[in-house]
DNA sequence: TGCATATTTGGTAAAATAACCAAATGTAAT
DNA sequence: ATTACATTTGGTTATTTTACCAAATATGCA
């Protein structure tokens, strides 16, 4: 691969990567709806803690959330709340299958959706 | 985890997954140009063409790209262009670092910015 | 038909990822 | 200072991913 950018793309698909497994999507998703703390996403998830942490320690890596200690316990919070803008494309990309993908995935943006509040 | 959504939530992890990796990443810019022959992507790429056609068969998997062959050639296109607005936010997210995020992840969309023809 | 070209598929070994347990760390309250 | 709680880190094992080689398949041309 020629790559003066090689670095650049790595990086890019280290962000990616990060969002690529279903639990860490559901964390993303759970953060979108606001910070919370390690032990609520143990909770929803009913993973270990330490699987958890290991989770939530390649999203910061990726600089996709960050953390915050306040007491005894650490809060996360989505870096980028528009990181979700994807996340719902890719959502219709799912809904719709191959064939509309072409439109649907454009959509939510171009029209300036943002549904992170529901 | 709590799931009557696990499914939704793997195929989205999935298509991040399939863009979570530099060959693969590199892949889908050069495609952002226009569609190639798979022989096009194995110069580029300079790996073997059995790897290359494995990494072309993730991003169809994912949906990402479809094929297509002509003659004793296979092309390969983005099946949604558009998603190389995700890979410029991204870009930005890399090259701003984490202080910056925030702002910039958003930035190229909302202004319809789109430098695929590039 | 038979050959050369283009690509995919199967196999294998090395490396990376993911899950759990146990132990370590940091913080607050007693 | 000691204890309890919240989270991270280290270690281990199972699984997945990746890269290459060799072999199979498909297509066009001589």
């Amino acid at each position: 691969m020629k790559s003066s950018n090689m670095l650049m793309l790595e990086s890019k698909a280290q962000i990616f990567k990060a969002l690529g497994h279903p639990t860490r999507m559901w964390m993303v998703e759970r953060l979108a709806g606001g910070e919370c703390c390690v032990c609520e996403i143990v909770d929803g998830v009913g993973a270990d803690f330490s699987t958890i942490s290991k989770h939530l320690a390649v999203l910061k890596q990726a600089g996709i959330v960050a953390d915050e200690k306040r007491g005894k316990q650490v809060f996360y919070r989505l870096k980028c709340p528009c990181i979700m803008d994807f996340v719902h494309c890719i959502e219709n990309v799912v809904i719709n299958g191959a064939e509309e993908q072409h439109q649907v995935l454009c959509c939510g943006l171009e029209e300036g959706k943002n549904e992170l509040e529901r």
